[in-house]
DNA sequence: TTTTCAAATGAACAGCCGTTCAGTTAAATG
DNA sequence: CATTTAACTGAACGGCTGTTCATTTGAAAA
């Protein structure tokens, strides 16, 4: 019953995205067939392939669509300010951003296994660019003595791992709002590579 | 060819679980067959079924073996002394604990969606328990007006994930041993929920 | 030396895997 | 209306999956 209404593959591409990246963030990529994916969406497996070479490049695609996003935003919000003023702003934007994205976070993170070595080279190319940003503003901030850290490289992993955690416990229907944890963790952040 | 020399239950059993904790950890649970792991150890499939009823309780035993010990040394390490030598006490016990096991943390932490509800509530259990010794930590020093932070709570899931993070960059090459690493870290929490 | 039996084999089971493709459907085009 | 063609179906491909079990092996016990 192919093209009931209207033209779909404007509408399935998408549809096929969302389901995949749902169901590799709850259950693991090795652990979600490609039917499985293609009956959350309403179509045969055969036609998945329409949208996609094979499994891998769907996989490569999610994490790759939520790195480009992260760095063209992580991009425009953070560049202004005194190396304290863009601290806070990278907190927060990194809390707001991150939070929302759940699925997205959870699949870049632990997939990352499962890519073939050049594109788990490209994602972790993206990747030491974001924590690169973070590190920028940390030595800005130790060169202008508002910040100060044992070793700035080993203090710019711990601070976005301090940060990316929250998605391992965050609950939308939980007691904290979003600002109310970036607040919290602001005053974590900001006491914690204070000179 | 079977027997082929010495009684080998007691050599063989280990050998599996250390096989499938390296493979589990490298390539996720369902991206491993039991055939692999019985590769790895250099028998058949059907041997594995000597030492494990099932590969779901293969990977349950696994994650429970790793927190059993962790909650055991942390209860043997962590009694004595005021918060702030129990803080530091928790954070160098922390990572000289999981630096050295860290395809026992991958394992722990990112295959706990492959368990069934009642393994997961079991180690989650756990994980709580473990939690819960730092938070006592900082509830003390709180009280005592040696630390302070908006939320103990969220500190408490604040600081752990920092500590594990480590997990994700650490080289046993690196530049750094483990115990300049617990200089550095502790040096971060001791100032992030500073008074 | 003979017996025993823990330990491992290797074949078999039903079922699912990613992927391909000839054929079908129906919306869009002429 | 007739034609085109994007979108999808459904069956098929070889191969791998977790698990079972009758059988074989050989070190240890008698």
């Amino acid at each position: 019953m192919a093209r009931k209404q209207g033209s779909h593959s404007d509408i399935t591409g998408p549809r096929i995205r969302e389901a995949a990246l749902r169901l590799i963030a709850r259950h693991g990529c090795a652990a979600v067939s490609m039917r499985q994916i293609a009956a959350e969406v309403g179509v045969q497996a055969g036609a998945l392939y329409n949208y996609t070479p094979d499994k891998q490049s769907l996989l490569f695609d999610l994490m790759q669509s939520h790195m480009e996003e992260l760095l063209a935003e992580a991009r425009e919000a953070l560049i202004k300010g005194d190396p304290m003023a863009r601290l806070e702003a990278f907190t927060r934007f990194h809390i707001r951003f991150h939070l929302p994205r759940r699925d997205q976070v959870f699949v870049s993170y632990m997939e990352l296994r499962n890519l073939t070595p050049e594109n788990f080279a490209q994602i972790e190319g993206m990747r030491r660019a974001y924590e690169d940003i973070l590190e920028d503003i940390l030595k800005d901030g130790e060169a202008a003595g508002v910040f100060a850290s044992p070793d700035t490289r080993v203090s710019t992993l711990a601070l976005i791992a301090l940060l990316t955690g929250i998605t391992n416990w965050y609950r939308d229907d939980g007691r904290l709002r979003i600002d109310a944890v970036a607040d919290i963790y602001w005053d974590l952040v900001r006491k914690a590579v204070a000179a």
